[in-house]
DNA sequence: CTTTTATTCAATAAATTTATTGAACGTTAC
DNA sequence: GTAACGTTCAATAAATTTATTGAATAAAAG
């Protein structure tokens, strides 16, 4: 083998874990992820696609090296590597909503549909919980939460949300998250809680960047 | 558009910025641009395709946002669009590097076929340069090294090294660099001056990196 | 104005990636 | 043991990506 052909086998190489970031389906798999390990199941669920091809997808990333599996029971877990790979993923996200102006019109569209654009950065969450100045509330699902959850949030998944909308107060700011930006469960919760005339407002980002931004978290290891 | 709409396009917007990195050929040309800008024959020339193929990929590159062009005459420079491409990009490298054991494996075994496995740390390179210790010699082609350089790095382009040997000494350490850890032409320096009997190192990342890393560099501004 | 040179475009065939389907596998619960 | 359940496999058709070729543009040089 020569040097060009040692070359072109690097590149090819590296590729295979490019390759592996390169559908939208497996980059949603890969934001879920970042909250924690999931089934099969609840993956395909969550990212909206058949079981098979969630299986599919799962083992694209795990042959690349960006996922890994743990069995417990009759079902299996899979979750990032390490650490690295939320850092990439984070900055390949970020990169990508800083060069692709689509983006940022589809989530900007969206939110001015919903009559809500300003967003609550996590430096400003975390005064405002300090000061005990707003009621946090958690709207991913319940598996999630139960995971780990940002410190002083509570649960109320966005699809109980209308049925327990007179748990909430109305004297105070009401701050919701989910999983990230570009995750838009908290952007419905916010809608829906202004329409009932509470004061609402969503994190920028979710509850992975606040732990990659280490702070206080409460998580459940197992 | 209802909600799982908005998110698939969010997803498979993000993917055009993926999808462009998802090809060995876009990987090797990213490489390259991390050196400085170019034109469309010199990246062809030197990631080893036609012409026409790299202007192709170089096409996906811009309409993804991660390069961008500068007209200079007859001439099309292609660059990378800002610091945060660079980032990302080492990023990746880096996890690439972490996660394919195949891509260690490559390089272990060319470099054990030259017979030359240690490399020397950023680090280390930059004390004995404050100590006047090596002898420091830029392999790439003349054109990179006139961009911009290591401090105190001589010019020595990999391709008139065998003419030029006599230039070198030899009581003192010689360490060569190139582009960056996946570049190949200081390993073939450092073999050819080594069968000559000159003590001679590969610097472990390249030009992109020192500069990244924030040490001490010679840069042409235009 | 014509020629030269650098780059891009357009068309095509080959290769790769993808979603879907239904069967197969392996573990748990009974 | 057998049934139920979660996951993977294998086969296939559709969609996308890729390299190659030769023609088309556009700027510079003569």
């Amino acid at each position: 083998m020569d040097t060009r052909e040692f070359k072109s086998s690097l590149y090819k190489q590296l590729a295979k874990v490019t390759k592996a970031l390169s559908n939208p389906h497996r980059l949603e798999i890969l934001d879920l992820l970042a909250q924690g390990s999931f089934s099969v199941e609840y993956i395909a669920e969550n990212a909206n696609m058949s079981v098979a091809n969630a299986s599919q997808h799962l083992q694209v990333l795990k042959k690349s090296g960006l996922v890994d599996t743990v069995r417990d029971g009759k079902y299996i877990f899979y979750e990032l590597y390490d650490g690295r790979v939320l850092e990439t993923w984070r900055a390949l996200r970020q990169l990508g909503l800083s060069r692709n102006q689509e983006i940022n019109e589809l989530l900007e569209d969206y939110r001015q549909r919903k009559d809500q654009m300003n967003l609550m950065s996590s430096d400003e969450l975390f005064q405002k919980l300090k000061n005990n100045e707003v009621y946090l509330v958690d709207v991913r699902p319940e598996e999630e939460y139960n995971l780990g959850h940002i410190k002083q949030a509570g649960s109320l998944p966005h699809k109980q949300l209308k049925e327990r909308l007179q748990e909430l107060p109305t004297d105070r700011e009401i701050v919701a998250y989910c999983r990230g930006p570009l995750c838009l469960m908290a952007d419905e919760a916010v809608a829906l809680m202004r329409k009932e005339g509470l004061h609402a407002t969503r994190l920028e980002n979710g509850f992975a960047d606040w732990l990659a931004e280490e702070r206080p978290v409460e998580i459940t290891d197992k």
